[in-house]
RNA sequence: GGUCGCGUAGCUCAGCUGGAUAGAGCACCUGCCUUCUAAGCAGGCGGUCCCAGGUUCGAAUCCUGGCGCGAUCACCA
């Protein structure tokens, strides 16, 4: 039993035998740093059920609890607060539990664990991902892995807009403009090489509607006549047609965009179990939207388009069927997300979406409960703040997007540059350090992104580099690389401990211990909250304790060889807790660096 | 204008299901490498927790009203 527990109930035995009163709720919260004890009563919530003052109170509840709690070693009273000093011997249990656990904190999964597909990543197909997508996919990829740690079956997947207008203005340009390039041909990247079509093919939309604006139309007018749009929506015509060159072209174009997306997403460490295309999915919700019609949910309107009246829920009118009978977006996220339910045993879905859609998911959400949906109530939209540039939004049309495979290429290129100074790696070959360098690089930046808040968005300057010291990344894989160096230095059966009962743990062995046991509770906590963030802030303050001990206390150098075992032991819990996490978060740690 | 989110040290962020003197990192200043990796440790400097009310024994945290920033309110996706 978890010691909190039985305190609870021995203060509530205290009080019903001390006051003759039933305790109705106890307390209790970390003790801080600066009293003596590990955990806090807070005696002042009680004093309305009892009248006494709360020292008193928390004295007499402090006596009774060292005489009948064996853990119990003593206790101080300041004001309402009761500070719990637990035994050595407690602490030295608790890590043995701690210690013969293989996934210590995670909880596993069996036929009865809830399931979950998450959704992320999502791009269109016509031009390369970039720092926004960079912060969609290590969220929507920890947020997956946070989920399984915490006991849930997840299905990883992503939906890719590969049809519409923007991938039609890439196909034009290239026929137009592209001589037969192909990523072979030039040896870009084929995500790249499409891009560069789709900003193209709007340097010539501008440069035409100059020129019709100067010839005295007004701005609506041009963009209207601009013959190269129309080229673009004639294009997207023959393709709903299913006009074989077009498609042909689509096809290849894409395949392309696929290549350069699978090298970004490896290099990332992200993955999916399953690839949805709107292709296939953008004509599913017409029959649930005639359902739903049927069912009174939805109403047409007389021009024939359909609606949801949701302004009892405190929101709009919203259309899910235009009047010529073709989907919206609406249309074919219920019709997606009914499809999913259809191809996978899920109990709900994770939506890794930024926040400019918080009010769609609302809707959507709402109208697939109106629709009589079980699942629907277990929905959840992750929704995360942009990244943004000390100059505003990025704009991939305008140039000012930072690439993904460019910054990650610049985060390995500093952690050389850092590395190649510090001079540590003599043994390591060059293949062995180019991947180190990437497993820091990627490291700091995947922090960088995960430590903070979801909700809040992110301010990305390019001029100022990422931090490779203090609350990084880095700073944490380094602590994971010192610990291996002692246990190379000195192996130590794990399941053996030959401490002395009466061992007096010092107060670096003792915090470490406190942090490590926090950790089963923060996976569950993250996974709530669906915030890698939790791990992040969690795993720092590990660390930090980790590196207070490390330079305070010796490890090897003890004379003691019990003393030396547990410590060891211990180095090797607080190791294997920071892989872990960091696995969590999509973060590899080195052996040495 | 309606709705949603955010506002904490010069900067980047924790803390927010109410609890003790509001915590980290960066930057700046002081010490510590002949002993387990100094991408580190120990310490210093730095705060009207946006403002005003309210609830409470107690508010950065909850409620109300402002202010500021962002998003959104399309027969676009």
């Amino acid at each position: 039993m978890n010691i909190q527990n039985k305190i609870e109930q021995k203060v509530k035995e205290a009080i019903s035998h001390l006051y003759q009163v039933d305790l109705e709720q106890v307390e209790f919260q970390a003790t801080r740093k600066d009293f003596e004890g590990d955990i806090t009563l807070v005696t002042f919530p009680m004093l309305r059920q009892i009248k006494t003052n709360p020292v008193q109170l928390g004295e007499a509840i402090g006596k009774y609890l060292v005489e009948n709690v064996e853990e119990v070693l003593r206790y101080n009273v300041v004001q309402g607060f009761l500070n719990i000093v637990l035994s050595d011997t407690y602490y030295l249990t608790l890590f043995n539990e701690v210690n013969k656990e293989a996934e210590f904190g995670k909880v596993e999964v069996n036929q009865d664990s809830n399931t979950i597909m998450v959704e992320y990543s999502s791009p269109n197909t016509n031009k390369p991902l970039h720092l926004g997508h960079i912060r969609n996919n290590l969220l929507g990829f920890s947020v997956a892995e946070i989920l399984k740690a915490s006991g849930r079956k997840v299905y990883k997947t992503q939906i890719i807009n590969d049809r519409g207008i923007h991938i039609c203005k890439s196909m034009l340009a290239w026929e137009r403009w592209g001589n037969g390039e192909t990523p072979e041909s030039t040896g870009l990247k084929g995500d790249k090489l499409v891009g560069n079509y789709y900003v193209k093919f709007d340097k010539e939309y501008k440069k035409e509607i100059a020129v019709l604006i100067a010839e005295g139309k007004t701005e609506d007018e041009a963009k209207a006549q601009a013959t190269i749009l129309n080229a673009a929506q004639e294009m997207l015509i023959k393709w709903e047609a299913g006009d074989e060159t077009v498609k042909a072209l689509w096809e290849k174009m894409n395949q392309w965009v696929y290549d350069g997306f699978e090298k970004t997403y490896e290099t990332l460490g992200v993955d999916f179990d399953k690839n949805y295309y709107e292709s296939n999915t953008y004509l599913l919700g017409k029959d649930v939207v005639a359902e739903g019609l049927e069912k009174g949910v939805f109403f047409r309107k007389d021009d024939g388009s359909v609606w949801i009246d949701l302004t009892e829920d405190g929101l709009d009118e919203k259309i899910v069927l235009r009047s010529d009978g073709t989907a919206v977006y609406m249309t074919q996220d219920i019709g997606t997300a009914i499809q999913r339910v259809k191809d996978y045993p899920i109990d709900g879905m994770v939506y890794t979406v930024g926040n400019e859609q918080d009010y769609h998911f609302k809707v959507l959400f709402l109208i697939l409960k109106k629709l009589g949906y079980e699942w629907a109530n277990n929905l959840y939209h992750l929704s995360y703040g942009m990244v943004d540039l000390p100059s505003g939004k990025m704009k991939s049309r305008e140039g000012t997007v930072v690439d993904a495979d460019d910054l990650i290429a610049q985060m390995t290129q500093t952690a050389k540059a850092i590395s190649e100074e510090l001079g540590k790696l003599e043994e390591y070959s060059s293949e062995e350090k180019e991947e180190l360098y990437k497993m820091i690089g990627l490291g700091a930046l995947k922090y960088y992104i995960l430590k903070v808040d979801p909700r809040k968005r992110i301010l990305f300057n390019p001029e100022e580099s990422v931090d490779f010291q203090g609350n990084t990344g880095p700073f944490i894989q380094y602590t994971y690389a010192r610990i291996q160096s002692i246990l190379r230095k000195a192996y130590v059966d794990s399941n053996k401990m030959s401490l002395p009962g009466n061992y007096e743990l010092h107060v670096k062995e003792k915090e470490l211990i406190k942090q490590l046991q926090l950790y089963p509770n923060t996976i569950q906590l993250a996974a709530e909250n669906h915030s890698p963030a939790l791990i992040a802030n969690y795993t720092y303050d590990l660390v930090k304790e980790f590196n207070s001990f490390y330079q305070n206390v010796t490890i090897l150098g003890t004379a003691d060889e019990g003393e030396k075992k547990f410590r060891v032991q211990l180095s090797e819990a607080v190791g294997d807790t920071i892989k872990s996490a960091f696995e969590l978060l999509g973060i590899q740690v080195p052996e040495r660096m």
